[in-house]
DNA sequence: GCATTTACCGCAACTCGATTGCAAAGATTA
DNA sequence: TAATCTTTGCAATCGAGTTGCGGTAAATGC
């Protein structure tokens, strides 16, 4: 596991106070949050500055963002060596009881056969259910 | 190809004024259109009135709503035979450059293989990338 | 057919997540 | 040290989505 100095090295990108913070709590949870999540767990910290701190993580592919169909943007750090190019896709399963979301790094994406001519540039695959905890 | 009344019929949705309009607009498009695509275009129509009117025709499965990204929900008419289960899933192509959203009812969606005690309800698919028409 | 109930429509207002302008504070460079 | 660039915090704004409400139209009961 690395660090969040580490990861921020690797990445290029600069390391200052909320970046750490931020990155550090993105690190210590399993699960994808969005900026209200992650405003309400620093609550010394301003939501802009989370905002565009989150921006520079994603421009600099230190994390991923989710659209999950909750209505709020999620994040998550990439895994170790993601480029987050088509290669790196994953699914995401969305709990649609307690509302969290899972990076399920696990269950491989196919080959997708486009239409002829269309380009595979990204790609957001969430499936919706009940996560283990839930479905009981 | 059906006619909107005869849609509304078999979904069982009370024919109106606007609900005939709304839906003979999604039909002469092959692309999935946002509300705001379709206040643009019908524009004298009541935003809410569409806005009520994609509710229904969802709740009633004559449309089904997709979340690809831009931040907008987009809304497509279900296909013939469509129940909205999960084994009527299709991916979903949005284009990063004009901002269009296709649905991809060819290309077959694989068994996805959920963590234990998982439950699949629903599943949302995008695909990003460019398409024909942007990519040359 | 007429009264009553229910559903639909249009308008305006509001909610809330996302985003931006700006000035102060901090870091970097010359 | 001075000049420059970056980051931060606050407040304001934007925009998609949603709701309350009064009026109108359609369906139902008598």
């Amino acid at each position: 596991m690395q660090t969040e100095e580490e990861i921020l090295k690797i990445k290029k990108v600069k390391n200052t106070a909320v970046r750490t913070v931020v990155l550090r709590h993105l690190l210590s949870l399993e699960k994808a949050q969005s900026l209200k999540d992650i405003e309400n767990a620093l609550p010394y910290t301003d939501r802009s500055s989370i905002f565009r701190t989150l921006k520079t993580f994603e421009e600099n592919k230190v994390i991923h963002s989710i659209e999950d169909g909750s209505g709020m943007t999620k994040y998550a750090v990439c895994a170790e060596g993601c480029n987050c190019d088509p290669k790196d896709l994953h699914y995401h399963f969305y709990c649609t009881n307690c509302d969290k979301t899972f990076c399920l790094f696990d269950v491989p994406i196919p080959n997708i056969q486009l239409p002829k001519n269309f380009k595979l540039q990204q790609a957001n695959m969430v499936v919706k259910g009940l996560c283990d905890n839930c479905n009981r």
